[in-house]
RNA sequence: CGCGGGGUAGAGCAGCCUGGUAGCUCGUUUGGCUCAUAACCAAAAGGUCGUUGGUUCAAAUCCAACCCCCGCAACCA
């Protein structure tokens, strides 16, 4: 048995729980079920990101405290977690004491890496923040919402010297000793990393009420990359506990495309500069468009996962993100296109064949005196532990509708009127034995529907009173 | 000359790395079946593989140039 400690991408607290962290929950849980059911013993990790001004102006803006806003979205997170049907082992709060006093401790180990230094830019007095070069050439030099112009502004921060660790870090991903996927991201951050610039961790406690101090500088405070970075490890107990040693490194952790680029870069300089091993791999997947365009409030375009798991249930909404929603790639979503897959292929593919199959079996009381013993064959777990889980729907796919169409070769119907009752018991165990295994190997994709499954054929087969996915 | 992805049947995609009769799903049409959620199975129609050149006996696939689309902090740490 092996241990494996999968990771997911913590989100900043400012916002909802959306449909792009679904993603990333439900991506991280279909591998940890199957590390599971590979016999392997995994931790997942689930957290919330809580520091930062942003946060702080958000709760004053609504009257509350901050803590009691974080408190409140971290709520949200966590049932919203809970009803995607994940299960993580650890879940850790940038605001929990213990994950700050690791922080600090971590910021110390790392002193030989970080230096001070001065940044000047461009800064929006209205906005209270420092705005890019290209964001100041597009707006003319003024600050369209405050119609002011941009001022230079100079400011001290601490710097994690990135360039320390660059070769290392190259190397890393050029070896695929940390296995950066997909494949053309693993180029892209090969390119930025060559030119990446030390990166500040800090600001002026003035700029950032909200956040971790900085050992030994009570005018700085940390900002999100160190705080926010080391929370795969504090969880683990880093470093004050002796467990991180089992865990680390990650087997797998998993990042939206937008943070692969500090969780391929940043990230591991911080690893590096604390001696600790990189990750295995780093999954980078894409995200959900709404009929072509970029999901937004603005637009009104926004999809609910809560509206589709409502409608459709949980699993529904599993195998659509898993299976249409491509791992690595952006994708689409409409209304339309998700119920196509639920009718054509949960409905009439495999909620049919479950139903016909076990009906059959019923009205010819058939059962299976042993449950046949199930394994992953050779092609799913190639693509299972390539992360290429869209891949490995249209394989069992091929499987569901090849059962489909045995049952219309074999035509077991015409075995029962002929009173060939030795041929019918063996063809329709036949085929129970096999959807079996097909429904084995869709366990870590739609456990609630596998279950009901399982459930249907153990012991004296009866056609489920409701459908699995009824139509609609 | 910023970086990356993409342009293949009405739609969505695979194939390209490792050249050799262009494939899958949905939709459409027709036929079969009747165990089943009006489900299932089969067959057919439908493509000058973005454009132009090049390499080759042979190019969707390799090379060059060009055109077009989309991302590059998901709400803005």
């Amino acid at each position: 048995m092996t241990k494996k400690y999968v990771t997911t991408a913590i989100p900043y607290m400012n916002g909802n729980p959306h449909i792009g962290h679904a993603m990333d929950y439900c991506l991280a849980d279909v591998c940890v079920r199957y590390y599971n059911l590979c016999g392997d013993e995994v931790r997942l990790q689930a957290g919330t990101d809580e520091h930062g001004s942003k946060i702080w102006q958000k709760a004053t803006q609504l009257g509350v405290s901050v803590q009691e806003f974080v408190d409140a979205q971290a709520g949200k997170f966590v049932d919203f977690i809970s009803q995607l049907g994940v299960n993580y082992t650890d879940f850790v709060r940038t605001t929990d004491t213990k994950h700050e006093k690791r922080v600090q401790e971590i910021w110390q180990r790392l002193t030989n890496h970080i230096y001070m230094d001065t940044y000047e830019g461009w800064y929006c007095t209205g906005c209270e923040r420092f705005i890019t070069d290209k964001e100041y050439e597009e707006n003319n030099g003024a600050c369209p919402d405050h119609l002011k112009p941009y001022e230079k502004l100079k400011e001290k921060n601490y710097y994690f010297r990135i360039s320390d660790f660059k070769e290392q870090i190259a190397r890393a991903i050029e070896s695929d000793k940390m296995l950066v996927l997909p494949e053309f991201r693993k180029k892209e951050i090969l390119r930025l990393l060559a030119d990446s610039p030390d990166v500040s961790i800090s600001r002026p406690k003035e700029q950032l009420e909200w956040g971790i101090p900085v050992p030994g500088d009570e005018s700085q405070v940390m900002y999100v990359w160190v705080d926010a970075l080391s929370n795969y490890l504090t969880v683990l107990g880093y470093p004050d506990t002796d467990d991180y040693r089992e865990w680390w490194p990650a087997a797998a952790q998993f990042v939206g495309k937008d943070i692969l680029r500090f969780h391929a870069i940043i990230w591991p300089a911080m690893l590096l500069g604390l001696g600790l091993e990189l990750p295995k791999v780093l999954i980078s997947h894409g995200m959900v468009l709404a009929d072509g365009q970029k999901m937004s409030k603005t637009i009104g375009n926004v999809v609910d996962p809560m509206e589709v798991i409502e409608k459709y249930g949980l699993d529904a909404f599993r195998y659509y993100f898993l299976r249409h929603v491509d791992t690595f790639n952006d994708s689409d979503f409409t209304w339309e296109k998700f119920e196509n897959a639920y009718n054509n292929e949960l409905a009439n593919d495999l909620g049919n064949l479950v139903q016909r199959l076990a009906a059959m079996c019923a009205k010819n009381g058939i059962e299976l005196s042993k449950l046949p013993e199930l394994d992953f064959d050779a092609e799913y777990r190639v693509l299972m532990d390539k992360f290429e889980y869209a891949k490995v729907f249209d394989c069992v796919w091929e499987k569901v509708q090849a059962l489909n169409k045995r049952i219309d070769d074999e035509k077991p119907w015409m075995l029962a009127k002929n009173g060939e009752t030795e041929k019918l018991h063996k063809c329709l165990s036949g085929l129970v034995r096999d959807l079996l295994q097909v429904n084995y190997e869709l366990k870590p994709f739609i456990p609630v529907t596998t279950d009901k499954i399982d459930e249907i054929f153990a012991g004296k087969i009866e056609p489920p009173e409701k459908p699995l996915f009824p139509k609609q």
